[in-house]
DNA sequence: AGCGCTCAGCTTTTT
DNA sequence: GCTGAGCGCT
């Protein structure tokens, strides 16, 4: 039964039910951003909602765009009324706060985001400076900090009750590091939530503001959410007008701290709340979803919920066993020949094993390195070397491969580029992590604030200037002073400072004029565009030529920074400072699967994470191998597993007709073949709902006697 | 100061 | 199998 909207008897109870807290708990494919979407749309249109009045949370900034034009659509009648809301992922609406509120923390409204990499470099200098020895690595660190701040502990407050000496280390390096990041104006991810909540602890002017500005609230993946967000919404929801929407088997983020507890503590949170439940599922076949309900009932502490639909048996779920991660590979590359194409037999007479030619791994390692160079997919490369397939029938779009881990992608990609199979990766190394793309915005950092040490060591002497680590720690020392005498400091002050230091003559007049170019182009007029700027700034910084070297990879990379510059110019209607500040928060921000691109046609590679909350025709799961998935790491920490478990639901989940669960006998790890193990994941599959490929029968025999495993003891 | 080489350590997963 | 730190040579 649907209403007008389109909506089942379910989903038309959450989205019309009253204001006050909402708790939907949404399987997977059971029409869950349907919901989201009519339910901003109803409150709008029925309850008189002013669309400015209502923040929504998404998990992607793709999913917050893709809201906002449904809703739009949805409320023609109210023309701009979806602009109007706000929208976005945690740390992007948190930022835009951050934007207007920071200064009662001292910081610059103009602040930047520091990534993992900027964040990283930070702590190895802390590190350095404090002479720690190597029980106390960096990485250590970044990871305690990250949870000291998604449960909100400042270094004053910190307390992880780990044992001495870590305890005293840890608070040490912190409180260090949060200084640095202070006198850069720079936060990491986590300060974005973590500061935006201690500014609404600690005003209660500014938190009546914002409880009164959002007065109806709603969350997606509220499963994923962390106690920094917990916090965020619990201050802000004075009104009760919370509706999240989630799928406690479906909660993957445990790593990153989210909690699970939030979405099962709901009830006693906001009492009085409503509670629905989605369980039918739009998505999968029969066969599919028998198979992915078998998963999750390995995990006990699952609330209960019972998946259901209406679509056909469909095909049998497919299992592979391969003798090797490229055999694996193979199967996949066979198979979507076989399916995307028109006449049944292709694929049949493509042979990869045929004895590779001695130099053809070279040429693969050029495309792969290419691909990697610039960022887009090996088409171009693939298609001047390789015959191209005859013409589709189903869209290559619908085909993706799942993975626990970016480093399996490599074994199908090498089998895709030879098959000629365009594909896309999600994540992995990202367009903006390019060295090229880092120099210039590390530039760009820099002409905003050249206090930003990060930045400036990163480009004081790229392009060479005759710059070295001596010179620049005596510049990083004059630049703390500066910052540490608090004001701020004019850059005519800044230069007469400078010409007092003392170093090697030709490094003294490369900084002196790297500095004068800095502060020349970050005087320029306000009124002029960004790209523009930036173009300046690679011509006077002589990065242009720098790049450009006359080598074809030069010219690669400068094309990246035209693109980057074809980004920047989205920001063309702002002063260019301002415009500046959106990019670099927009680039810091974007999320790996923001950069998948709907509109090629090819086949999609991601790790599972990424693929929350999409959905293909045919999916192909590899590495089904105990190691893989569950992932070694996991198996020491109790709660990890479940996570894993989870991990395998969501993957299993994402198929609509044809899933292909894969698994290899062997695999090379860190360049060593190790033998696997089949998942215990595989274990637990209903026979009746599976067909058995190859040599797959063979290891179902030997699995048979442990086939009645239902629960795991974890 | 800067280049290029070698070796180690490493990878879950991401905003 | 790749990255980045460290070293030695120019």
């Amino acid at each position: 039964m649907r209403n007008s909207l389109g909506l089942n008897e379910q989903q038309n109870k959450a989205v019309t039910a009253p204001l006050g807290p909402v708790l939907v708990l949404a399987g997977p494919g059971s029409g869950k951003t349907k919901t989201l979407t009519a339910r901003v749309a109803y409150i709008i249109e029925k309850k008189m909602v002013r669309p400015e009045n209502i923040l929504a949370l998404t998990f992607t900034n793709k999913a917050a765009k893709e809201m906002r034009s449904r809703v739009a659509k949805l409320l023609s009648r109210f023309p701009g009324a979806a602009e109007k809301l706000t929208m976005g992922t945690f740390h992007a609406v948190c930022a835009r706060l951050l934007r207007s509120e920071i200064p009662v923390l001292g910081y610059g409204r103009d602040f930047v985001i520091f990534d993992t990499e900027d964040q990283k470099k930070i702590l190895r200098d802390i590190c350095d400076e404090l002479k720690l020895d190597k029980k106390f690595p960096p990485s250590l660190f970044s990871a305690l900090i990250s949870r000291a701040k998604n449960i909100l502990q400042t270094p004053a407050e910190l307390n992880l009750g780990l044992e001495e000496p870590f305890a005293s280390r840890l608070q040490t390096v912190y409180s260090k590091y949060q200084d640095a990041l202070f006198s850069q104006n720079g936060l990491d991810f986590d300060d974005l939530l973590m500061l935006m909540v201690k500014i609404l602890e600690s005003s209660p002017k500014i938190l009546a503001k914002y409880q009164k500005k959002f007065s109806c609230i709603l969350v997606d993946e509220y499963q994923d959410t962390n106690p920094a967000q917990y916090q965020f919404l619990k201050l802000l929801s004075v009104h009760q007008n919370v509706f999240v929407v989630g799928d406690d088997a479906q909660s993957i983020y445990g790593f990153r701290g989210s909690d699970i507890r939030n979405i099962l503590n709901f009830e006693s949170d906001f009492p009085d709340c409503q509670i629905i439940k989605l369980e039918q599922n739009y998505r999968s076949s029969q066969n599919i979803l028998a198979a992915a309900q078998s998963v999750i009932e390995l995990n006990s502490e699952q609330k209960p919920k019972t998946l259901w639909t209406e679509n056909g048996v469909g095909e049998k779920v497919s299992i592979y066993l391969a003798e090797n991660e490229r055999a694996e590979a193979e199967f996949v590359a066979k198979k979507i020949i076989q399916l995307s194409s028109p006449d049944a037999s292709a694929g049949e007479e493509l042979e990869y094993e045929e004895e590779p030619e001695q130099n053809s791994n070279s040429i693969l390692d050029r495309i792969l390195k290419s691909r990697r160079m610039s960022g887009r997919g090996s088409d171009t490369f693939r298609f001047a070397l390789l015959p191209q397939l005859p013409k589709k029938h189903d869209s290559l779009k619908e085909f993706c491969v799942l993975y626990r881990t970016h480093a399996q992608s490599r074994a199908i990609e090498e089998v895709l580029i030879q098959a000629a199979i365009p594909y896309q990766i999600v994540g992995g190394l990202k367009f903006y992590e390019r060295k090229e793309i880092k120099d210039m915005l590390a530039y760009l950092r820099l002409i905003l604030n050249y206090r930003d040490l990060v930045s400036l060591k990163r480009v004081i002497n790229e392009p060479a200037r005759g710059i070295g680590d001596r010179s620049y720690q005596i510049i990083r020392d004059f630049i703390v002073d500066l910052s540490a005498a608090g004001k701020e400091v004019s850059p005519q002050d800044f230069i007469k400072g400078f010409e007092n230091l003392e170093m090697l003559p030709k490094a003294f007049s490369a900084a002196g004029d790297f500095f004068k170019i800095l502060f020349e182009i970050s005087d320029t007029e306000k009124s002029a565009v960004l790209p523009e700027v930036m173009k300046l700034m690679a011509r006077k910084m002589g990065y242009d030529k720098f790049l450009r070297d006359g080598s074809e990879m030069g010219e690669t990379r400068w094309e990246n920074v035209l693109e980057l510059l074809t980004v920047a110019g989205k920001f063309r209607a702002l002063p260019w400072r301002e415009a500046a500040v959106a990019l670099l928060e927009e680039v810091a921000l974007l999320s790996e699967i923001d950069q998948k691109d709907e509109n090629r046609d090819s086949v999609t590679l991601m790790t599972l994470h990424s693929a929350k909350g999409l959905e293909f025709d045919n999916v192909f799961f590899v590495g089904l191998e105990e190691g893989i998935l569950p992932h070694s790491r996991s198996l020491v920490e109790p709660g990890e597993l479940a996570e894993e478990i989870r991990l395998a639901y969501v993957g299993l989940t994402r198929a609509r007709k044809r899933l292909f669960l894969l698994l290899a006998q062997s695999r090379r790890i860190f360049g060593q073949v190790q033998v696997s193990q089949p998942s215990r994941v595989l274990k637990v599959l209903p026979l009746e709902n599976l067909q058995l490929l190859g040599e797959a029968k063979s290891l179902f025999e030997e699995l048979e006697g442990e086939l009645t495993v239902k629960k795991m003891d974890y």
